[in-house]
RNA sequence: GCGUUGAUGGUCUAGCGGCUAUGACUUGGGCCUUCCAAGCCCAAAACCCGGGUUCGAAUCCCGGUCGGCGCACCA
């Protein structure tokens, strides 16, 4: 079993990742959260919001997950989201239509399905793999399609992305941030893409959680107002030089910019903001790198591109959060399919005096003259330099038809105008997050197998070794060539952040004198709003186990010297030790143990170590 | 999508033509005055789906679904 295998057997078996649709036997490419997973998913997405809505000041908002097809139209993902695919008659091997016939052809990447049948059957294109003769290419288009409305209804799809959403809605944003620039809106929730073949889990699922921040900037001020708070901070980059060398490097974002490694300010800031994030929700530092998209992988309108990957063991690098600079190429693609212009207003901090020439047609004397042309004529004067204009008969052509207008109708002259603005398209850094993956990332590195006596002895717990050793007798004495089979514990190291539990209470004994103080902490702890979890089956010792796997980190065990003197035991999870603290209070002890780091050894008096 | 390989309680697994399908862990109820799996009693729980061969199929054959791997794909 390697470790993708013993997390997803983890998932499934304590509620964390399902399966969609086992009953009916499955469908690839779907996963459901179970009760924990649905929990550590969205505490996940919580620390988000509190990155990007509440420090970063970007609003949420929530478009539908159905767009129509002008959407998709002006975004290139009705035309370039899917790709030629072409079928062997004999052996059924696909591929892709467009690399079959790069050999004989320039910018076989612009045609289409149809063009490319052509070109395979002039060149007589044949299958690699057996000889066989193709069929005809055909366009697998990766978004899912859908209808609106009854009958007919209206094309549309499922969104392969949430940034469209933010795009579309790029007016009322504006308007809503009083048109001043930067601003940004975010996004989380579902996307769809209809994955040829799903794998990996859910690294690569049909129906997943993005959660996506589109911050709009002036193009011609790439530099970020709180720089300073990340400048120091240094990141694991591997840039494109690094990956020809193979070896990624360590660089503080000020330098990364002042070297060119990373294109501008905001691009590092934002950079640092996630390595912040991923850190922060339990991602191990030492497994997370970002690499710099290549020239050839970086979509043609990117000025640069950031993957922030983490290591896993299976998978090896894998891609958790996109960050690009898209430049105007989205606004600028909606502008011109919705032939609305899209633009912030900025102004000068100075009003400009221009000295410009300007045109005035006459449209008193050429609307008598021209009719319903003579729109045209005005437009065709104002393209006239001073020296056309000034000659006696000025020459315009329209429609094709030379016309020769009289000097009068148009007058021109020098002016000068005060100027104290310009319309700017900005340009758009776009962190992309991948929840899911980032969920199984969070899974993974915070899963561990730990030898409990080795653990026991780190911690100086008293009492362990002895119960280990009478163990390890017994079974000496029963089998010879049983070797001692050392205990391990499975434990998920969640950050306290994210942990779908945060504290579990548990009576020592299932006794209702045990049962009813552990209740009332329940309760206490409940109205802090901790998620508790409270547990009395089995032995204590299995109830810790257990909440080890889930990843609680910690326990607070009723015994019967709570009945004595009111205190209880509170188990940190990491280290196995216990302290005992009073009850009165208990949840303000656990909330800053968890919310302001509060150190363990300050909850209470030592207990067993 | 192609090839390959697999699918047995919640999890991992034995069985590979023949009575009520193996075992472990887990789980639920109870016992237990004391803190880190494997204490005691009791209980629950499975042959992926559909066809075929056969007196008889978890087991053999075919198809499907789902999982792993390889190829292809991954805006």
């Amino acid at each position: 079993m390697d470790k993708y295998e013993k997390v997803f057997e983890l998932a499934k078996r304590r509620g964390f990742l399902w399966n969609s649709f086992e009953l009916y036997g499955g469908s690839r490419g779907f996963y459901d959260y179970g009760p924990l997973g649905s929990t550590l998913k969205r505490r996940i997405e919580q620390i988000w919001r509190e990155f990007y809505v509440i420090q970063e000041g970007f609003m949420e908002i929530e478009c539908p997950t159905i767009g129509i097809e002008e959407v998709f139209i002006a975004s290139g993902h009705v035309g370039g989201f899917s790709d030629p695919l072409c079928e062997c008659i004999n052996c059924s091997e696909a591929f892709r239509a467009d690399h079959l016939v790069e050999n004989v052809m320039d910018a076989a990447g612009t045609l289409s399905a149809d063009a490319l049948t052509k070109v395979i059957r002039d060149y007589e294109i044949r299958c690699p793999e057996c000889g066989g003769e193709f069929r005809d290419a055909y366009e697998f288009n990766l978004m899912f399609k859908t209808t609106i409305g009854p009958g007919t209804g209206r094309q549309g799809y499922l969104r392969p992305e949430t940034a469209q959403g933010m795009f579309v809605d790029f007016q009322r944003l504006s308007r809503f941030y009083r048109d001043k620039l930067p601003f940004g809106a975010v996004q989380i929730g579902k996307s769809y893409r209809n994955e040829i073949a799903p794998r990996q889990g859910v690294i690569r699922l049909r129906e997943f959680t993005q959660a996506e921040c589109e911050i709009f900037v002036d193009p011609r001020h790439k530099k970020h107002p709180n720089f300073e708070r990340f400048s120091d901070k240094e990141l694991v980059l591997y840039s494109q030089e690094a990956q020809e060398k193979g070896e990624s490097f360590r660089m503080t974002v000020r330098e990364a910019v002042k070297a060119g490694v990373i294109a501008h300010e905001i691009l590092g800031y934002n950079l640092a903001l996630t390595n912040e994030f991923l850190t922060k929700i339990g991602i191990n530092p030492a497994r997370l790198r970002f690499r710099q998209h290549l020239k050839d992988e970086m979509a043609h309108y990117a000025i640069d591109c950031w993957d922030a990957e983490i290591e896993t063991e299976r998978f090896g690098w894998v891609e958790m959060v996109g960050i690009a600079d898209r430049t105007d190429y989205d606004l600028k693609a909606h502008a011109r399919v919705s032939k609305t212009e899209l633009y912030v207003y900025v102004e000068y901090n100075e009003p400009r005096m221009v000295t410009r020439f300007a045109i005035k047609p006459n449209m008193g004397k050429l609307g008598p003259v021209f009719k319903g042309k003579a729109k045209n004529v005005a437009d065709a004067l104002k393209q006239l330099s001073e020296e056309e204009l000034s000659k006696d008969e000025i020459k315009v052509t329209v429609d094709g038809e030379e016309l020769t207008i009289s000097p009068d109708m148009v007058s021109f002259a020098e002016e000068t105008v005060k100027v104290s603005g310009e319309n700017v398209i900005p340009h758009v850094i776009e962190p992309s997050y991948g929840i899911d993956r980032i969920f199984y990332g969070t899974m993974e590195h915070a899963y561990d197998e730990e030898n409990v006596a080795q653990k026991a002895a780190e911690s100086g717990l008293k009492g362990m070794e002895d119960a280990d050793s009478e163990s390890r007798a017994v079974e000496a004495e029963g089998e010879s060539d049983a070797e001692a089979e050392e205990e391990t514990r499975l434990v998920m190291h969640f950050s306290s952040a994210v942990a779908p539990v945060q504290v579990a209470v548990l009576p020592l004994l299932t006794r209702k004198e045990l049962a009813d103080p552990a209740k009332e902490i329940v309760a206490k702890l409940r109205e802090k709003t901790l998620l508790v979890n409270y547990d009395d089956s089995g032995t204590i010792g299995r109830r810790y186990r257990r909440n080890d796997e889930i990843g609680t980190p910690y326990s607070i065990t009723v015994d019967y010297d709570t009945l004595e003197d009111r205190t209880v035991t509170i188990r940190d999870r990491d280290s196995m030790r216990q302290v005992r603290a009073p009850i009165i209070g208990i949840e303000n002890v656990l909330y800053e143990l968890i919310y302001r780091d509060r150190s363990f050894e300050s909850a209470g008096k030592p207990f067993n170590f």
